[in-house]
DNA sequence: ACTGGCACTCGTTACAGTCGAGTGCCAGGA
DNA sequence: TCCTGGCACTCGACTGTAACGAGTGCCAGT
């Protein structure tokens, strides 16, 4: 039970260096590659004892061992520093940032930059329409009986959607609506709207009632309900890098878990203010996804969350580099949705 | 050089079986699997002559024959009808699209959709913004001197950008910089903007006219140099299926290709009006491409083209069920379209 | 012009043997 | 008590050999 200093620094080396060679590693190696200052003999006493606690494991007699998912974790909670940037990376970092020209500018820039850092799957999350307020909603007349509704959050997010008004409005009573939404919406976060939303369709004149009526319901659906939440992905090819060896051989799970956003949300999505968080192997919740690793934090301007952002990768991964430039981007990103 | 019918008919059995199997196809199998009339002797003649003419080739002495890329160009060109879909595929189509309510939806539908019918990768463009028409243009003041540009095609598309003014703009003048940009650009093909776009500049009155300078600027690099192009992606976890033999077993450059637009877009966009393009393998102006063939066809309402679809899969492909499929899909998305 | 027959090629599979990295255990020493 | 050197053992990786068989090219015969 009781590790001493001196297993949890084998676990520490056997980490460093599976994750760098992908190989299993032996006694010997050990004690060559790093000063431990003991023989392969009481390495190997040592190794028992972590392979009994289940931290690492041989993937069959005669082989080196291999760290488990529980060596990993304990591995990142208390062997690792995070490691600070190189000077390259914060530049390559600045310069990918500067110049976005808007959000889905922003977005795409940044998942790019991620995967190419991290040499894994990047994930970015936009802004989450649930923790954006509302800056502006704006009636476009497409026919009489057509609007396109287009509501402009403060993350810089836009959305649209087409109404199909159950009579014919004239071009007055839009400009009408525009004006009684505005003034009822504008400014309100998007979760709190469903009531206030709710109130506007009573507080509307009568003959705008039915109009107002569509458009509330469109505007709940939209915004609320419906898919509301998007996301980028880059850098599947690092998939394939480390021959097959990581994900056992198939990445067939690990394409189709990408393919869907819901799963993807799930692991990004829901990360707690300013902490990052780190998905090893089996903790994660889809099967599909055993064979890797999750590391991700939320962002957003200054001290508030507005979506996650992370990569996946195998879970053979140099966590501390990980971690540190997903923090980094992540903060880099803020920044840059202060200044607007 | 001259290929009589039975050679003919040799090859197009060798294509369809090594299609379906997946393995080298031989002398012997090939009589016993289709009424060829002749011995199998007979068809290893046939055989070197069209391996002579470069149409199938041997992995190895001693396997059976495999086609060519030139050999399923001939086979696509000449020797395969385009198959009917069958009633389960049109039921299919028909419900994946109703209920689409914006165009972000139709298109990830259409991009599912394809991928889940054909089983392989499948590429949706939004809307060329090139060729579609101006239907509005909205003006949004986010602070005095910060205004936000939404422009509404009538494909349906929503493009919007932030505007620094170089000055504080008041409200009424906002006001009427979007009528007279609305004069001018509404309903005009997004590339016949560029002109009309200079001619505002001139014709707006002075005091307007530093803030619609930097307006136009914003317009032409939004809509006109600038990505403009956006691209849906659906079905990679296809790519892994027929395990590793498909794409001379790695994955990489496949994967990599798929991550550039620039490359999509010249894979599926450069379709010549209601032309079905098959690419295959080597035809591909991509190395990363070379293993692969590319089915793709225009979609739009009525006649005009708007954007291109299409899948991207192994060579070793169902050419006629896959262009059978692309072309159905593009139908429905454009008699969709056809309704807004 | 087609066919049956035959020798030949060569990848695949199976099996045996060797090699060596790595282990577990134990007895001896600090 | 803890560490170490030594040693026997395991077992996957690799190599070489042999048998197998699918498939071919060619040729003589119809």
């Amino acid at each position: 039970m009781g590790l001493d200093d001196r297993k949890l620094a084998v676990l520490r080396a056997i980490v460093e260096d599976y994750v760098s060679t992908q190989e299993p590693v032996g006694s010997k190696a050990l004690v060559e590659r790093h000063q431990l200052g003991v023989s392969p003999a009481t390495v190997r006493n040592d190794m028992a004892v972590l392979e009994e606690e289940g931290y690492i494991r041989q993937p069959h007699t005669s082989a080196g061992r291999v760290p488990t998912d529980r060596g990993y974790r304990l591995f990142v909670d208390r062997l690792s520093r995070v490691k600070p940037l190189s000077p390259a990376e914060r530049r390559a970092i600045e310069r990918f940032l500067v110049g976005a020209v808007d959000l889905d500018d922003v977005v795409h820039r940044t998942v790019r930059l991620l995967a190419q850092l991290t040499r894994q799957v990047a994930v970015v999350q936009y802004p989450s329409l649930a923790r954006s307020s509302v800056r502006h909603l704006e009636l476009v007349p497409i026919s009489t009986t057509r609007l396109m509704l287009v509501m402009i959050a403060d993350t810089g997010r836009v959305e649209q959607r087409l109404v199909e008004l159950p009579a014919p409005v004239p071009a007055d009573d839009v400009i009408d609506l525009r004006r009684l939404a505005n003034e009822k919406l504008a400014g309100a976060r998007l979760s709190d709207t469903p009531p206030l939303v709710q109130a506007l369709v009573e507080e509307v004149p009568a003959e705008l009632r039915p109009a107002m009526t569509t458009l509330s319901t469109v505007l709940l659906e939209t915004l609320v309900e419906r898919h509301e939440e998007r996301i980028a992905l880059a850098g599947t090819a690092n998939l394939t890098r480390g021959g097959l060896l990581d994900f056992q051989g198939s990445l067939r799970p690990i394409l189709e878990a990408l393919e869907e956003e819901v799963v993807l949300l799930k692991l990004i999505g829901e990360t707690e203010p300013s902490t990052t968080r780190v998905l090893i192997g089996d903790e994660n919740e889809f099967d599909n996804l055993r064979a890797a690793s999750v590391v991700s934090t939320g962002y957003g301007p200054g001290a508030t969350i507005v979506g996650g952002l992370g990569v996946l990768g195998p879970t053979r991964m140099d966590y501390p580099g990980t971690i540190a430039t997903v923090r980094a981007v992540a903060r880099y990103v803020g920044e840059l949705l202060a200044q607007n």
